[in-house]
RNA sequence: CGGGGCGUAGCUCAGCCUGGUAGAGCGCACGGUUCGGGUCCGUGAGGCCGGAGGUUCGAAUCCUCUCGCCCCGACCA
């Protein structure tokens, strides 16, 4: 490709709506542009590298007996609400009518409409297992979306759904995924960890995601290098030492006037926090719910919303507080209560004698005990996991990192298949409900992660299986030097003609800036062609990961030079 | 949706406080100059100052309302 003639246009400016490194580069050297929130245009060199990208998606799937095909982004709400995902799945749905005034909504996902295909056709065990995707533009109304391409609205994502009749079957293939999933991260360059996932509104038993270590990431990880133990901060788990018990076990109420925070009551009574429980009032749509827990410790909402089996969940406000405790906020505790529901996180199991709200205003109570003063409708895991909490299997502390999810994939089990009837004849006895997998992987995602873990001062540093150009080849002054442009311009065919992905960068420019406009757009070669160069007896060659390091190589010489160093690069 | 911020040339921004002929740099076009790390000089095109109301002799500037965008939180590939 003539750079002259080509879509590109980089710039020296970061555009002000541009925060994370990914984006800023992305816009700089050209690749996207943006249209609304969360919405952009891909542009052809931005696109190239998303077409790489899906190359090796395809590739390591295919690889694994997967096959691909396309289904709509345009989905009938019938199909919707035979999930009932059409009321649980909330705004992020973007819902549409047509012009007869029927449902339909662009497809964030495609379960459904996966599940339909394979219901009509698959009506044996004998045509299972099988493993579908696709790789597709979804739209999610994001609440907010933000960081360029790490939460569009509009996005390009691979999505597969496995099917099965039986659970060792479903294991294999999560397994098998699971490698291929690997292998795509790694062939990508990145450095990632592989966690235990929440499975969120997708549903099912478990999952994992594929973390992209970084920075900017959005997603909090928890690990131990010890054990092997990783897990998104959501799912964490970790075992906390009881705090010795306070010596009275009196039920006592002592006035704590104005004192509202655990902090101001734990230092009044002088107990630790650790040895307090405190409680806060959701509510949820299964009705108010009040939460106990450590005093010290901060509730994961997440955890909170699976236990409950909610839809939704939030804090209660200050009224229906008031109306569950008899008192202000700031002084629930357990005893007492009148709420549909109280949730006791398991690490106050084992408390004694703790402290807590009276549900009366300027008021706390000491020497509380379980079953004597408080029932508890469960005790259940809600903690939310902080850094240096011990693990679990090792006892070493955790510790935290910051991710991009690029990757998750789940076990579904038979959720979507018995809420759409997607059943087979078993090899004995009756129809059964197929089991099912799905596994998410973002295409724009994973060219962005690459792109935060792959960049220096100048620019962008193409991960070879990724740039869109494997070379860019730079005259200098070809207007001003004829033996430049002759030889730029036979090696331009060479290049092309012995099947290199080349960038020529052809235009009429100073060398300075096509130099800064090179290191922006990161092409793993270079090669530049200059009276100095040729003066010095043939071109210059360069890697963009090392950009001290030229060497003069004679023209008839550089396409083996090219071709090592692609082997190298490999 | 709650909290914060921003909308002025294609891009990055000044001007707004204190109302009075709409600016700079980059980019673009043309001419010259330079030619291995964003050369330099000149000329030029390019604006409904996000939109709608209001105050005023007069509004980019003050007031009200709207729309859009960004950041922090709840959601997720």
């Amino acid at each position: 490709m003539r750079w002259s003639q080509y879509f590109l246009y980089t710039s020296r400016e970061v555009p002000a709506d541009a925060e994370v490194i990914s984006h800023q580069l992305m816009s700089r050297a050209g690749m996207l542009r943006k249209h609304a929130a969360g919405i952009y245009s891909f542009l052809p060199f931005g696109l190239r590298s998303m077409s790489k990208m899906m190359g090796i998606v395809r590739r390591e799937l295919d690889a694994v007996g997967c096959q691909e095909l396309e289904m709509p982004v345009v989905q009938p709400a019938e199909l919707w609400q035979e999930s009932k995902r059409w009321r649980k799945y909330g705004k992020e749905l973007l819902r549409v009518k047509d012009r007869h005034g029927r449902d339909f909504c662009l497809g964030p996902t495609h379960e459904e409409v996966v599940t339909d295909l394979v219901r009509r056709n698959v009506k044996s065990y004998r045509q299972l297992p099988l493993n579908l995707y696709q790789i597709q533009t979804k739209f999610r109304d994001e609440i907010r979306p933000r960081f360029g391409l790490m939460r569009g609205r509009e996005f390009m994502m691979k999505d597969a759904y496995s099917f099965h009749a039986d659970d060792t079957c479903m294991d294999d293939v999560y397994q098998a995924m699971h490698g291929a999933y690997s292998r795509i991260v790694e062939a990508c360059g990145l450095d990632y960890i592989v966690v235990d996932a929440d499975s969120g509104t997708i549903g099912g038993s478990s999952s994992h995601e594929f973390m992209v270590l970084a920075d900017t990431g959005e997603s909090a990880v928890i690990r131990c290098k010890a054990s092997g133990y990783a897990a998104n901060v959501e799912k964490a788990v970790t075992k906390l030492e009881t705090p010795e018990a306070p010596a009275s076990d009196v039920l006592e109420e002592v006035a704590t006037p104005g004192l509202t925070t655990v902090e101001q009551v734990a230092k009044h009574l002088g107990v630790d926090p650790s040895q307090m429980v405190k409680t806060l009032i959701y509510e949820h749509d299964g009705g108010i719910v009040a939460v106990a827990i450590r005093g010290d410790r901060e509730v994961n909402e997440v955890k909170l919303k699976n236990v409950l089996d909610a839809e939704w969940l939030r804090l209660a406000d200050a009224e229906k507080v008031s109306r569950a405790t008899n008192a202000p906020v700031g002084f629930a505790g357990p005893v007492g209560l009148s709420v549909d529901r109280l949730i006791a996180d398991t690490t106050t199991q084992e408390l004694k004698n703790f402290a807590c709200g009276a549900n009366k205003v300027d008021a706390h109570l000491t020497g509380v005990n379980w079953g004597r003063d408080a029932e508890v409708t469960e005790f259940a895991d809600v903690l939310m996991v902080v850094e240096g909490d011990a693990d679990v299997e090792s006892g070493e502390p955790l510790e935290t990192f910051r991710g991009i999810e690029v990757g998750h994939i789940f076990k579904l089990g038979t959720s979507y298949s018995e809420a759409m009837n997607c059943n087979f004849a078993a090899e004995e006895g009756p129809d059964k409900p197929m089991i099912m997998g799905c596994y998410g992987l973002g295409i724009g995602r994973t060219v962005a992660a690459a792109i935060e873990q792959n960049h220096d001062k100048d620019g962008i540093i193409w991960p070879l299986p990724l740039a869109p150009f494997q070379v860019l080849l730079s005259a200098l002054n070809p207007a001003a030097d004829d033996a430049v442009r002759e030889v730029a311009e036979r090696l331009y065919g060479d290049l092309e003609t012995a099947g290199y992905e080349v960038l020529y960068d052809d235009r009429e420019m100073s060398p300075g800036a096509k130099f800064k406009d090179a290191d922006l757009i990161g092409l793993p070669l270079r090669v530049v062609v200059g009276s100095r160069s040729l003066s010095n007896g043939g071109v210059e060659f360069s890697l963009r990961r090392a950009p001290q390091e030229r060497e003069i190589v004679a023209v008839g010489d550089i396409i083996e030079r090219l071709g090592r160093a692609l082997e190298e690069l490999s």
